[in-house]
RNA sequence: GCCCUCGUAGCUCAGUGGAUAGAGCGCUGGAUUCCUAAUCCAGGUGCCGCAAGUUCGAUCCUUGCCGGGGGCACCA
């Protein structure tokens, strides 16, 4: 519909140059937006306006030599009008926008897809929390994000892989493999000091009482490094095993879980250091390898081997990064706290330095999550009963509520998450008011087949005719900019859109229901009406799908 | 100190180089003999943090300032 406008203004345009209205036939690029005032028409463009200077020409007359010129074959404008210093409005027939309707039920759960990735290969990167504790409600609204844009560009025509990538190496790995293994021992009531630096949770605790199970008194006798590190190796398998459960129950499901020390063992992160040693952009300071990443834009050099000969998690990043484009991604997007928004210059540079175009990279951040309960903060100690992990906010509150609340702000602003409101089953939560659409219109096709013995909902060219009731209109109006939504999504990386888009869509909606009846007496017009509110289904259906929450038939 | 980010209605937040800046909550009143009241309708509010610049036009872009948050390790 957009595009056909943008056509017929782009000809009236040089028509008006070829009958020399308009001295110049330097045309801009014609915008089209959906005025918020209905009463600006339901297009409008500000092509006069922008195309003052060249034409040398008042906005307004401009307007006016395109208007005379606007022909209009499918007899679609009702009304055209210049507004304002120059705009022009355009004010649609309310048939034109018909089309919408069998466009949704032609396509589906397709509608609204594009190819707007051409089958790029694309990996998203998201959650990625170290094995060393469940996850906690910032995982949460990560996990939403991510999988719900993963879902977005797959719509869009992007071939996507989900990926987790677990950092099991490294001195926190052995800090978990110490904190149980000292929780252990206090099992055998021997006498500990339990250091600060240690996982301080109530699960290590659970994790120590498995380990004496299986192995009873074996580990004392043992080796205490080699204690340590079997129970390092035992707790962040039982731990990543829990975040997996976590996920499942939430809804999101990875298609690969990589592994931080793989990229050790099979040697990929010394072949990256010795790559950049030859390339001569790494060099040795203060016994340390230090990789100048300065030179590629970050504001210092970064150490990626310690002077005691440990490498940093930054050098098993850089190789990680690597393996990425190696793998044959196209583009890889990260998606992490906001926390660690210092660490995107380096890891540009190092995606750089191997030779890969770096905006083939983005990264997402994710704000922190204040978790509320009615209104007053829940404290976030690090004594047990604490609320605050993922596994126990899903306890408490339906998941589908989590999900959809964590996609209610940009993803870079703070979000409050309220337990109570979360809970409540009214207004105050979006997520009901959208998934009641859904249920409203199964219901109402439920009682059509059951009092009125319509089964199947059928495209009938008469009954489409009645649809003129500005509610109808509002509605076609309303889904046929879903398409552009869920592009603009992909394009801005920003899952939110949808959210806001759904609760708009779903407001049209209950207004209609209320002024409206969809089952009358006159088949006719129930046949369209259950045509209109049927297509409306299918789109709520299609934008909770996108965002990982469920459509249910009842509430 | 340097870097990033945010500052929009009483609250929580959307939004855009355009016309009269929106939604939900809260508050008040109303709607159901009829498809689910988890719904709808009506009622009002803003120096869009401040100042300058770019522009035909700035809440949006640029710069500076003020205020909140975050980041600046041979930590992860």
């Amino acid at each position: 519909m957009k595009q056909k406008i943008k056509d017929l203004i782009i000809r009236a345009a040089k028509s008006a140059f070829d009958k020399g209205s308009l001295p110049s036939n330097k045309f801009s690029d014609v915008e089209l937006e959906e005025p918020k005032a209905e009463a600006h028409g339901d297009y409008s463009t500000n092509i006069a306006m922008v195309m003052a200077s060249t034409q040398k020409m008042a906005p307004r007359k401009i307007a006016e030599a395109i208007l005379t010129h606007l022909d209009d074959p499918d007899n679609i404008l009702e009304n055209t009008r210049i507004a304002g210093p120059g705009f022009i409005n355009f004010f649609l027939k309310g048939a034109s926008w018909l089309p919408v309707l069998s466009k949704v039920h032609e396509e589906e759960s397709k509608f609204g897809a594009c190819d707007l990735g051409r089958g790029k290969k694309i990996q998203v990167e998201f959650v990625s929390a170290n094995p060393t504790g469940p996850l906690h409600v910032g995982h949460g609204r990560g996990a939403a994000v991510g999988d719900s844009l993963a879902r977005i560009l797959s719509f869009c025509g992007y071939d996507v892989t989900k990926e987790y990538y677990v950092n099991d190496s490294g001195r926190q790995i052995k800090t978990l493999g110490l904190s149980v293994f000292l929780r252990y021992k206090e099992c055998w009531k021997e006498d500990i000091e339990f250091p600060e630096e240690c996982y301080q949770g109530e699960y290590i605790r659970d994790i120590a009482k498995q380990v004496k199970e299986e192995k009873g008194k074996d580990l004392l006798g043992k080796d205490q490094e080699e204690a340590i590190l079997y129970c390092a190796r035992f707790a962040s398998s039982k731990i990543l095993g829990g975040i997996k459960k976590d996920l499942d129950s939430f809804g999101v499901k990875f298609d690969n879980w990589y592994s931080e020390q793989t990229l050790y063992d099979s040697g990929k992160v010394d072949s990256v250091i010795d790559n950049f040693k030859e390339k001569r952009i790494i060099y040795r300071k203060d016994g340390a390898l230090w990789f100048k990443t300065s030179d590629f834009g970050d504001e210092k050099d970064r150490v990626v081997k310690r002077s005691n000969g440990l490498t940093t998690y930054f050098a098993s990043d850089i190789a990680y990064h690597q393996d990425k484009f190696d793998r044959g991604f196209d583009e890889v997007v990260d998606i992490w706290g906001a926390d660690h928004h210092g660490y995107i210059p380096r890891i540009a540079a190092s995606i750089e330095a191997s030779g890969f175009d770096k905006d083939r990279f983005k990264v997402t951040l994710i704000q922190l999550v204040n978790l509320l309960r009615d209104g007053v903060p829940v404290a976030m100690s690090t004594r047990s009963g604490t609320f605050d992990t993922l596994q126990e906010v899903i306890g408490e509150v339906d998941k589908d509520a989590a999900r959809f609340i964590f996609l209610t702000r940009h993803h870079e602003s703070p979000l409050d998450f309220d337990l109570e409101l979360a809970k409540k089953k009214t207004n105050d939560n979006p997520v009901y008011y959208v998934q009641y659409v859904h249920a409203r219109i199964s219901s109402i096709l439920r009682k059509a087949e059951k009092e009125k013995g319509i089964k199947d909902v059928t495209r009938d060219e008469k009954a489409l005719l009645m649809l003129k009731e500005p509610e109808d209109i509002r509605l076609m109006k309303n889904m046929s900019r879903f398409p552009e939504v869920v592009v603009n999504c992909a394009r801005f990386m920003e899952p939110h859109r949808l959210t806001f888009y759904l609760m708009g869509l779903a407001s049209s909606f209950h207004t209609y229901y209320n002024k409206h009846k969809v089952l009358t007496d006159d088949i006719v017009l129930t046949q369209g009406r259950l045509y209109l509110v049927l297509a409306v289904q299918k789109v709520i259906k299609n934008g909770l799908f996108l965002l990982g929450v469920s459509a249910p038939e009842k509430m």
